[in-house]
DNA sequence: GTCTATATCAGGATAGAC
DNA sequence: GTCTATCCTGATATAGAC
């Protein structure tokens, strides 16, 4: 148990996976931080508050995530990629949370556009980080190429990761998708003259 | 102006685009209706019939934009997939109302159970279409390749979808993906040794 | 079928003590 | 920094007349 800030902000990210940004109730977070509703207001001001400070929280984390070097060997760069892509396509409680944030915080930004900037600049990043591995497999692709791959590749990602979290598409099928569609994309960047 | 329930609904499918699932007020839906609060509770019972009857109003709404015989000329198979698939992606109030609405749809199922079968369905009859316009252009295709196809496309433009009404994408871009995407998978269905 | 009230309640927010 | 208690708004839902 670290401060309570923090650990209001871990149980706000549960909560919001559980219920959605929507469904936030500053009550339930409360209980579910272990603390009294007051105390939140006093942290984070209102309920505005809370979803943003969450949100770059969840954000933060999800980069720790994907930066994990981890315990599989060394990987060439294809499977890099496709180890990266399929990161959200784990059954872990906190891939879930995380995934489900971020589909929250993505529909939600359609009807507030306070949330955008944050979201465009984080959506930015990453089809920038996946052009970056693409490059590595076809380094002789031209960068907006490469660029255009890795915006249908992660707006992929995006489309599948809400099939998967509302029971419409098993997780292995999501996966064996996404790796097919690293193939295709991989393929297409062989032949430029498309 | 039809009778008032159909009044109520189509309002509904407006003030759904406009602020969310999450964000219909019965007062508000009244209002933009132009009855009052009573009268839309004496015809959908409470809030959540009223998204019930929605959402199926809007999907009926969908199948017939897209079923729609347009005055453009013969097409060949795969313009005619293009073209179905670009449907979703126009600046027009009706096509962002329905898109909006579908994408709050999706997103609010993934923490509300009663909505996936709805959904489930619904997807599912789209994989298929997209699947059977890609056998008209491939048809030596096997029929799992084609669904598999017709699963990334669709999941794409789910995704594209949320970046665009979010303001992350830009129309044309989009359009553009959506393109490119066809002509890889189109590519991709001619080479099923990948 | 439709309206004008109005009851009811959930949930966001604050006051004030410790 | 943290709690208990409470206020108050906004939104769902109903009663009863027409």
């Amino acid at each position: 148990m670290r401060d309570r800030r923090t650990a209001i902000l871990e149980a706000a990210a549960r909560v919001v996976a559980r219920r959605g940004v929507r469904g936030l109730r500053m009550e339930e977070l409360a209980t579910e931080a272990g603390v009294s509703t007051a105390l939140v207001y006093y942290h984070f001001k209102d309920r505005a508050g809370v979803l943003r400070h969450t949100l770059e929280f969840i954000s933060d984390r999800a980069d720790r995530y994907t930066s994990d070097g981890d315990g599989g060997g060394p990987l060439d760069a294809r499977e890099e990629l496709e180890q990266s892509l399929l990161l959200e396509f784990q059954d872990l409680p906190a891939v879930r949370e995380n995934s489900t944030a971020w589909g929250e915080l993505r529909a939600s930004a359609v009807f507030e556009p306070e949330l955008r900037g944050d979201l465009a600049r984080a959506t930015l990043a990453w089809i920038h980080d996946v052009a970056d591995l693409l490059s590595r497999v076809r380094p002789t692709a031209p960068a907006p190429t490469l660029t255009a791959s890795a915006e249908r590749l992660t707006g992929l990602l995006e489309g599948l990761s809400t099939r998967w979290l509302s029971g419409a598409l098993p997780l292995a099928h999501a996966r064996g998708l996404v790796k097919e569609a690293v193939a295709v994309e991989i393929e297409r960047l062989g032949h430029p003259e498309i």
